[in-house]
DNA sequence: ATCCGTGCAAAGAATTTGCATACAT
DNA sequence: ATGTATGCAAATTCTTTGCACGGAT
């Protein structure tokens, strides 16, 4: 059974207010100012937890540590090649492409992730 | 000035026979029967200069090592969500999804990645 | 002759895990 | 009281890197 924590209600609410899409390493050097003796494993395991339960979403940048994203509903990704920034992108989720996959497949296609690579905006102008 | 060396020969050959999305480890040891003494921090170079020049893929299925595909062009990655499997799809290059999602993005999109996830054929009949 | 590539081993980055204790139920 | 969550540190996994030597130009 799942029990309360408060570690991990903290680490809930920072995604969710923090749209930033941190690290692990950030979410766990923020929330130190809350909790001065939590520690990283703790932070990585109730991640993992919340991710598991379809409450956060985990980022895999292909480049660096993973990302972590409090809005769990599935979006996309833009992933900066100069900053290594992550935004979200406002796209509609394109299920249909789940489908179209599956047309010439013989395994069951159940979801699908998008990254978008290129300059952010602040990169963009610093060219 | 890049020089030829057989290692890399042989590990671009291998690539290109070999359509399973290897790992560095897999190209390493499989690369030893012909060449016993290479070493697997040279496959790892010579992985990450033929991604670079554009002669390969990299593959960051967001768990585990990652894969690599003789197959530079871009196309999309079906990743078992049981095996672990890295599969092509058969599906076309959605070049147009760079644009959709530039539309509300201020910065610069220059490209994509999508990776499907489900059953691999052999695990949806073990399912 | 020059200098890039290699093998080896050590280092590094990111994440997980074992264990004793603290806390939620 | 029971058992999960935590903190700490060590371990694990994957990848990169420094250095001396060998090989390509």
């Amino acid at each position: 059974m799942l029990k309360y924590s408060r570690q991990r209600e903290s680490i809930k609410s920072y995604l969710d207010t923090h749209r930033t899409h941190p690290t692990a390493e950030t979410v766990y050097l923020d929330i130190k100012q809350e909790f001065p003796n939590i520690s990283l494993g703790t932070v990585y395991r109730n991640l993992n937890l919340l991710a598991e339960m379809g409450e956060i979403l985990r980022i895999s940048p292909g480049n660096g540590p993973d990302r972590y994203d409090g809005n769990a509903a599935p979006h996309y990704h833009f992933i900066c090649t100069r900053c290594g920034r992550v935004l979200d992108i406002d796209l509609d989720h394109q299920s249909q492409l789940d489908e179209l996959a599956g047309e010439h497949f013989d395994g069951k296609i159940v979801s699908h992730i998008t990254h978008f690579f290129g300059l952010c905006p602040e990169c963009k102008l610093n060219n």
